[in-house]
DNA sequence: GCATGATCATGC
DNA sequence: GCATGATCATGC
């Protein structure tokens, strides 16, 4: 293979001609007609860089040390750029990887330097994605930064960790923050030998999470300015989640006024105001929590508890409006609540209250939803929502002009429901496939499920 | 106390 | 004008 690149420079020059360019237009080589799967890689290592596709240990331009990436952007509901999956790096081998450090890994020497092409994802009117007009939107070289490469050192140590303790066969993305240990193989069967058990280990790769992506996304095509609230030195010593519970710590067994004063913060009724009191506790002022680094790369997004003095948790925790239509067209393992569910970490912000019925905190913790509930509990009240959707749902208005509807509710399995939310009756009708009319929507946790989790905060 | 339907208030 | 966090209302 010769490479016309003898510096970085050249190279990113080069990838720059590429921005604004439809994959159809780059595709000399017909190839889009060819493949689906990873067709953005093909065509741009193929048709824009000329050179034969490979799997390769060292980078794609291993003279210079860049390894090459494509990764799409969607458009959210409310017209936000998020990056559409996480970033698939080299396969973990575990035999091997376990015997090096973090610098000498085959994370570390293949991807230091990405190159990242960003491309728009777009579907046709049947929802089939349409490669054609994949659109090159930006040309970047990524290098981590200091506060990334300590977060991303602490999850590659957890994931050796679990493999120097026999438990490859255990790893889980949720285990970690930016860095994650995705499947990757043909099939449930794609397993590989690990060095200290027996058990065949699922084969996994190295992954850049949805969350971080999404944050390059905001960075590198919106130009979006993120304020960090830790330090690499301080990531050295503790873990995201500690720093969060230390900037907590003093406030714990206040009330949210007299945390709000103590911050010299004015309470008021707004929406936001629990999450800048929260970017307060964090030490940065004015600002959501969007804009916190550290939260947008984590993908952290904030939760309130509220129990009663007596220790009941009287509310369910509520989601995003369900898209009937998308539950109707698209499979469990492409649906955005998957996504969602998949790739956030909630931080519960625990409260309980007091005899004056003020909000008193209790605690924090940063929590995700684990695998098993998600590939189970979850994925079947999707199945079962989509299944009525198909078979219609029984919907009827009782006396009082209530609608009741026979969608899953807190019983069907113990951990989520849905339940509607919205406005006004008048305002919150959707329309279902089918034609259905019903009031909209919402995914929710069951309050016994969330107290299951932070009751023994209290 | 719990389940479930309903809707307010505000930000984007 | 809609999405979303929060909470109310009602019946058992």
């Amino acid at each position: 293979m010769t490479f016309k690149y003898d510096t970085i420079e050249d190279l990113i020059g080069y990838s720059k001609e590429a921005e604004g360019e439809y994959l159809k237009d780059i595709d000399n080589k017909n190839l889009i007609n060819k493949t689906n799967k990873g067709v953005v890689g093909s065509v741009i290592e193929q048709s824009f860089f000329g050179y034969a596709a490979n799997s390769k240990a060292e980078a794609d331009f291993s003279d210079i040390g860049v390894e090459l990436k494509t990764t799409g952007i969607i458009k959210q509901k409310r017209g936000t750029l998020a990056a559409k999956e996480r970033l698939v790096l080299n396969i973990i081998n575990y035999m091997d990887e376990v015997n090096r450090s973090f610098l000498t890994s085959s994370l570390w020497t293949k991807n230091n330097k990405l190159l990242i092409f960003f491309y728009t994802y777009v579907r046709d009117e049947k929802g089939k994605p349409d490669y054609p007009y994949f659109q090159i939107v930006r040309t970047v070289l990524h290098e981590f930064n200091d506060i990334d490469l300590e977060i991303i050192k602490q999850d590659w140590n957890i994931i050796q960790d679990k493999v120097r303790n026999g438990l490859a066969h255990e790893l889980s993305e949720g285990d970690t923050n930016i860095l994650g240990a995705c499947t990757k193989g043909a099939s449930k069967n794609s397993v590989r030998e690990q060095p200290y058990s027996d058990i065949p280990a699922k084969q996994r790769a190295y992954s850049l999470k949805q969350g971080y992506m999404t944050s390059l996304v905001r960075q590198y095509i919106k130009n979006e300015k993120l304020i960090s609230f830790t330090s690499p030195q301080e990531l050295q010593k503790n873990s995201i989640e500690d720093i969060i519970k230390g900037h907590f710590q003093k406030y714990i067994d206040m009330t949210d006024e007299q945390i709000a004063n103590q911050l010299g913060h004015n309470l008021s009724k707004a929406k936001n105001d629990m999450q800048l009191l929260i970017s307060e506790i964090l030490g940065i002022k004015g600002t959501n929590l969007n804009q916190i680094e550290e939260f947008a790369k984590l993908n952290i997004k904030f939760k309130t508890v509220i129990y009663t003095k007596t220790g009941t948790l009287p509310e369910s925790m509520s989601f995003e409006n369900l898209d009937f239509d998308e539950i109707y067209n698209v499979g469990w393992e492409d649906s955005s609540l998957k996504m969602t569910m998949e790739s956030t970490q909630w931080l519960l912000v625990v409260f309980q209250k007091n005899k004056q019925e003020k909000r008193v905190l209790k605690g924090v913790r940063l929590w995700h939803l684990p695998e098993n509930i998600l590939n189970n509990e979850v994925k079947n009240m999707y199945e079962e929502i989509k299944r009525l959707l198909y078979e219609g749902i029984d919907i009827q208005i009782d006396e009082r002009g209530k609608y009741k509807n026979d969608l899953p509710k807190s019983q069907f399995n113990g951990v989520s429901h849905v339940r509607p939310k919205g406005e006004n009756r008048e305002k919150s009708m959707i329309e279902l496939p089918n034609g259905q009319r019903i009031p909209n929507q919402a995914f929710w946790f069951n309050a016994k499920y969330i107290k299951g989790l932070t009751q023994d905060i209290l």
